[in-house]
DNA sequence: TTAATTCCCATGAAAACCCATTGTATCCCG
DNA sequence: CGGGATACAATGGGTTTTCATGGGAATTAA
């Protein structure tokens, strides 16, 4: 798999009283140049306390991945039940949300507890997917590298400052 | 991964009131012919107090050799957590920045203060990617070849003299 | 009606764009 | 070989556009 665009950066942006919250702008380019959809797909982290996103061209490519994945390991007893399980988590287990004219999604009430976003959602760009990260849960989380929090805080900075 | 066309050469560069700098045009040269897009791809740099700075089809070569690292690496714990820790510094932790027709980036305020640069930015080609230095840290950094901190002074000597 | 959701417009700050100037290196022609 | 003309690079400044965000009106649901 080598997609063209990658997400890539960093943004803090907030969430409104009505749950509103901007997609940034270099997010939504990748996003479009993708696909055409203006849309995004949000899923739990599998391994930090965040929510990971995508644009909906990635959504079906990883589909196709786990099938091809299925159909060589189909010899394995262990291997449809496994298959089953990642399906579910792929596409039951996540919310695709689309975004309006100005670039501003309403972030599920679900997602919102999964991810544990508050007042303030930082976006980190990862190459095929982005993350949404509650800024503060990113400072206290060990493995995460002193550089990238050091990214954090100056963008809470930048915010505070002013 | 051999690239064929590779940075060489310094410039010392002002940056601007509005934070705007040149990218030399030798370094853009480069870019262009590796790849069409007419943007860079800052990092802070890993062993010194500068930045590192490269072109979008770098990042992704350097994108699927981790990717391919990952799949041999078969799915270990600690493998994935390293994965996802390299991923983010690779994409979170740099910032991709256009230059317009004139040649000109925006320097973003967190590079400027990662990179410590102030009003002049002193470029040096180093084969693969090219490093952005303020140039009193280069000339005051013990590990910096004396030769090397020659041509600093040269650049420097070059604009004050005028 | 009340509450919640979707649209639509307003605004201030920041970024992108455009045009002008200057200096320097290059080229061309006598 | 000189001298002017030319092209391009770096930089300054002003204008327009975009972005993130707030708030309200219109629409739908309960």
């Amino acid at each position: 798999m080598a997609l063209e665009h990658l997400f890539q950066g960093s943004a803090l942006n907030a969430v409104d009283g009505k749950g509103r919250v901007s997609i940034p702008a270099f997010l939504r380019g990748v996003i479009e140049r993708r696909g055409d959809a203006r849309t995004i797909v949000l899923a739990k982290h599998e391994a930090f306390p965040c929510l990971s996103a995508y644009d909906p061209a990635y959504a079906a490519l990883k589909h196709a991945k786990l099938e091809r994945l299925l159909e060589k390991e189909e010899t394995s007893p262990d291997a449809e039940l496994e298959y089953q399980q990642r399906n579910l988590m792929a596409f039951a287990a996540t919310e695709e949300v689309p975004y309006d004219s100005s670039g501003r999604i309403l972030m599920p009430p679900m997602m919102r507890r999964k991810g544990q976003i508050g007042e303030f959602a930082l976006f980190l760009g990862t190459g095929e997917t982005f993350q949404i990260w509650n800024p503060q849960l990113l400072l206290d989380d060990k493995r995460i590298p002193e550089d990238l929090k050091d990214i954090a805080r100056f963008r809470l900075e930048e915010r505070g400052g002013q």
